[in-house]
DNA sequence: ACGGTGCTTTGATACAGATCAAAATATCAA
DNA sequence: TTGATATTTTGATCTGTATCAAAGCACCGT
């Protein structure tokens, strides 16, 4: 599990290859993925899985952004996860999706049916070992999320959100000058909403209050430039130490 | 992965024994797993890990139980986690605990020093596919959390709350009579407000209230018993088919 | 029985965020 | 460019839960 290390492109039909890339895959592993491989792609808004629908494969997220979400009887909804390019979606050894999955962005998902997926997954352990660290990860958001949720104020979720989208797409694509970054808010104000627990009205005042503040710029109404990503750590209420990967 | 039943007796020293028996250790692991364990005893209130500490040990609970939490610096708290007995904690690989573990009713784990955990992790792959299933429950269950946090009312929130130490509890010791059942309340009101993402009053003046309006029984201030599950499982808003196990 | 120390309940009031409503702005097709 | 539609902002008001405060109860050691 040590050996495991991030570097950029050997092994890159590996259904884990992205946020670590595995070092260990042998030759006709990768022929076994090859073949029950195949990409599918979707535009902004579209359903890519309803809750209860029959899961025929699982996928990792090659580009664009998903949402996972639960929906009660009367229409309130609450995201319970987000899906970036590398992150990994559906259970091993589960009939029925148990949640909605939909891209928030123009998506491209590399699928593996489901089965012979899960077949794989007992013939080659270290896949095993590397979906178990991927769903600790998982849980460890979750609960970070759990905090956000039960316990900070609008601002502050906010401010969450933001450092957390920033801090996972500067890592693949954004110049980082000193503290200043930049980036493009991928969820309307209603998928923030939803991802906070919030109305898109609270969304949107709060949003206008950082950028009184000085926290956030925006340009239009989609790109977001943090000219100081400690202030808005601190907006957060984040403890002390950014302690995202820890 | 799908040979693993819920039975009783044997493998009782394996780690994962609880939930699900293990059909698949071997006698020389569970040696192993015999050198490496050891049992030990927590009051109520005691706290078994504070975050940050050195993690000597990964650990299944096997009486009593303890809760995850994780405090903000002004001194706000959520709970994320709730360990009943057969629940595991500790993430293998991770050097420092990432939340405080408290025992909120006395409570017996059993401990497995985490080197040799690990190392038999690595030897023994049936173990980490356990803790993947095991790990993808909790995952599921944090998930569903989230939309207990983000999006229930105070009353949905008690009675989801209600709703779940009942059916976690019932399953090990509990008489249930047609759709009525009783059992210990085992957190106090201010856990359950730190579980829920509420203010103790708020805790208490929502129970008050669901039993007033015959949703629940006290006597004393800890036993429950709720006359009807289904009313109660209504009042907590779930979707429908009480989606607990799927 | 006594007084202490924690829990729990109940009451009065305040406020953050929800809700309802409408205007402003962006997006897009023709 | 011009509507037509969707998203976002802003305003006014309402409400569920937090906050502050105090009283009620249970448990425990002496």
């Amino acid at each position: 599990m040590q050996d495991l290390k991030p570097t950029s492109q050997d092994c890159s039909d590996c259904p884990i290859r992205h946020r670590a890339v595995c070092a260990r895959c042998e030759q006709d592993e990768l022929k076994l993925l090859e073949e029950i491989k195949y990409y599918r792609s979707f535009e902004a808004g579209q359903t890519v899985i309803w809750q209860g629908d029959k899961m025929e494969f699982v996928a990792s997220v090659v580009t664009g952004i998903a949402s996972l979400t639960q929906t009660m009887e009367d229409g309130r909804r609450q995201m319970v996860g987000l899906l970036l390019p590398s992150d990994f979606v559906g259970r091993p050894g589960r009939e029925h999706a148990a949640y909605d999955v939909v891209a928030t962005t123009n998506l491209v998902m590399c699928c593996f049916r489901r089965r012979p997926f899960e077949q794989l997954m007992i013939t080659t352990p270290h896949i095993a070992e590397r979906l178990l660290q991927m769903t600790l990860d998982e849980l460890d958001a979750a609960r970070e999320w759990m905090l956000l949720l039960g316990r900070k104020t609008a601002r502050e979720k906010i401010a969450s959100l933001l450092a957390i989208i920033a801090q996972r797409t500067a890592a693949l694509d954004q110049a980082v000058t000193n503290n200043s970054l930049s980036f493009d808010l991928p969820l309307t104000r209603e998928a923030m909403a939803d991802y906070l627990g919030l109305t898109l009205e609270t969304v949107s005042r709060q949003i206008s209050a950082l950028k009184k503040d000085g926290v956030i710029h925006l340009e239009g109404k989609r790109a977001v430039t943090i000219p100081d990503m400690n202030m808005l750590l601190d907006e957060a209420g984040d403890d002390s130490d950014g302690g995202m990967l820890a």
